[in-house]
RNA sequence: GGCCUUAUCGUCUAAUGGUUAGGACGGAAGCUUCUCAAGCUUUAAAUCCGGGUUCGACUCCCGGUAGGGUCACCA
């Protein structure tokens, strides 16, 4: 007996933000099919035509575009496919297993008729992936209502419609659907649907250990934002998948292919997890040592010009690389000026060159003009860091490191933190280096 | 409140009856090149409570407590 391709789904409706739970659930659902070479699809759930934005189902195929999942030909949309919906309506209420009813209209805008699922009230058992068997007791969830009319369906019905149509054999989604999913086994049963794996993922909370929100978060939840600060796309899947889940080893560090290997969604945590910017920032850093050359280069070109080339490029991405988590922190820097060193001369008042703001300018004329002349003696061709602080560590370490050192860092940055003064003369040069061992003479001069 | 569900350092988690309860982020201290960053070393920090079961419970059972989800003519 050939094994069913396995088929998962990823059913976001189109009325907010794409969040970063929505995405670890596209995830998880992901490496699940992929890790077992089957399919998975996006469909777009937007049944409710009044609150449904084109420009969130925009951003929602645009992130899982971003984040490189691949769903094929098989894109849907819930909206296009209500035809569907009201045959297997009619099938309901012709068998009897719904019925349109008679309402009391107690709101506004109100029906004095909509649809109901006749409840057979009873017992439901499922096997769910994450949590073992659950059971509900259907009773009390009444005849619930499955469309507003024969023609407008509701949630409940299109997702088990869906479901079996589109022969989804694992749904995986978040826990806030756990209580949904009796109501649908109903609906499934009455049109002889098989019924799918379930894998409810426990939700991402905030630091209160309340559901990640929107309306109480903002923008913090939205995939959106964490583009914009610059998150590694193979950093943002990486804590997020880490976010519920591991790996039973003690690797943390994961590709994106990797993923699809290791992840095992039996080893999915059963409660929420609270979600830390933080570690993923940390985690993105360890991205970003990883990434290839070119791909360094280019977004560090993107941030600070273009005209930031070759060797010079190299040296700055060397310095950059260890002082970001984010490409968003790069940019930062360039804002704050940090990094103005690398286009111009720095412009400082002199008692900045004064280590811990002692001794004399006269000790620091000579240290410097000592450094210049330790360092005309390195080939161009060969002015590197090693080799500059080969040159300079012995005289610096006789007379004082930090009285050498620290004026010749600030000359040459001009800013109380910067890297040492030896990566820095490699990536100024030879001549821009002295140039400014020069400049900084003449201010104490 | 009903139903469902969860419970190990501050946080993410490992240990599926026997470990000094492990790792990571964050914290603290120290080392390394003057400052910063990075790196390295060291360190503090947890089994929600109460009963069982067992020679032995983080682990199994029961009861509390606490948290979360859900109870729409939304999804």
């Amino acid at each position: 007996m050939p094994e069913k391709k396995i088929k998962t789904r990823f059913a976001p409706s189109p009325t907010g933000l794409l969040h970063v739970g929505g995405i670890r659930t596209a995830l998880f659902s992901y490496f699940f099919a992929k890790q077992h070479g089957g399919e998975f699809l996006l469909r777009i759930e937007d049944t409710d035509k009044e609150r449904n934005k084109p420009e969130h189902e925009k951003e929602i195929i645009f992130g899982i575009d971003w984040l490189g999942l691949d769903y094929g030909p098989t894109f849907f949309r819930q909206s296009e496919r209500t035809e569907v919906y009201n045959g297997y309506l009619k099938k309901l209420v012709d068998s009897g297993n719904a019925y349109i009813s008679k309402e009391e209209i107690k709101e506004e805008g109100q029906r004095a008729e909509v649809v109901r699922f006749k409840n057979p009230n009873k017992s439901i058992t499922f096997t769910d992936l994450v949590r073992g068997d659950v059971t509900f007791d259907t009773t009390e969830l009444g005849d619930f209502v499955i469309a507003k009319s024969m023609t407008e369906p509701l949630y409940h019905l299109a997702v088990v419609i869906d479901d079996y149509e589109m022969e989804i054999t694992h749904v995986v989604r978040a826990e806030e659907h756990l209580s949904n999913t009796p109501r649908q086994i109903l609906i499934q049963e009455a049109i002889g649907a098989p019924r799918p794996v379930y894998a409810h993922l426990p939700l991402i909370l905030d630091d209160q250990r309340a559901k990640l929100s929107k309306r109480k978060h903002g923008e913090k939840v939205s995939l959106k934002y964490y583009i914009e600060q610059g998150f590694l796309r193979d950093g943002l899947v990486n804590y997020l998948t880490l976010l519920g889940w591991n790996p039973g080893t003690e690797q943390e560090i994961f590709s994106f292919d990797e993923l699809i290997q290791a992840f095992d969604i039996s080893k999915v945590q059963k409660s929420g997890a609270i979600f830390s910017e933080e570690k993923m920032r940390w985690i993105n850093k360890q991205h970003i040592g990883r990434l290839p050359k070119e791909e360094l280069y280019a977004r560090i070109q993107e941030i600070i010009g273009q005209d930031i080339t070759g060797e010079k490029l190299e040296k700055v991405a060397e310095i950059v690389k260890e002082r970001i988590q984010t490409f968003g922190d790069l940019k930062l820097m360039k804002e704050q000026g940090e990094l103005d060193y690398i286009f111009h001369e720095p412009e400082y008042q002199k008692e900045s060159l004064l280590f811990k703001g002692k001794g004399d300018f006269a000790l620091i004329k000579t240290h410097l003009e000592k450094a210049i002349s330790f360092l005309e003696t390195i080939p161009e061709s060969e002015f590197s860091a090693e080799k500059v602080k080969a040159a300079i560590w012995d005289y610096a370490s006789e007379v004082g490191r930090g009285d050498v050192l620290w004026p010749m860092r600030f000359a040459l940055s001009g800013k109380e933190k910067s890297p040492d003064p030896f990566a820095l003369s490699a990536l100024l040069g030879k001549k821009t280096t002295i140039a400014r061992l020069h400049m900084a003479i003449e201010k104490v001069s």
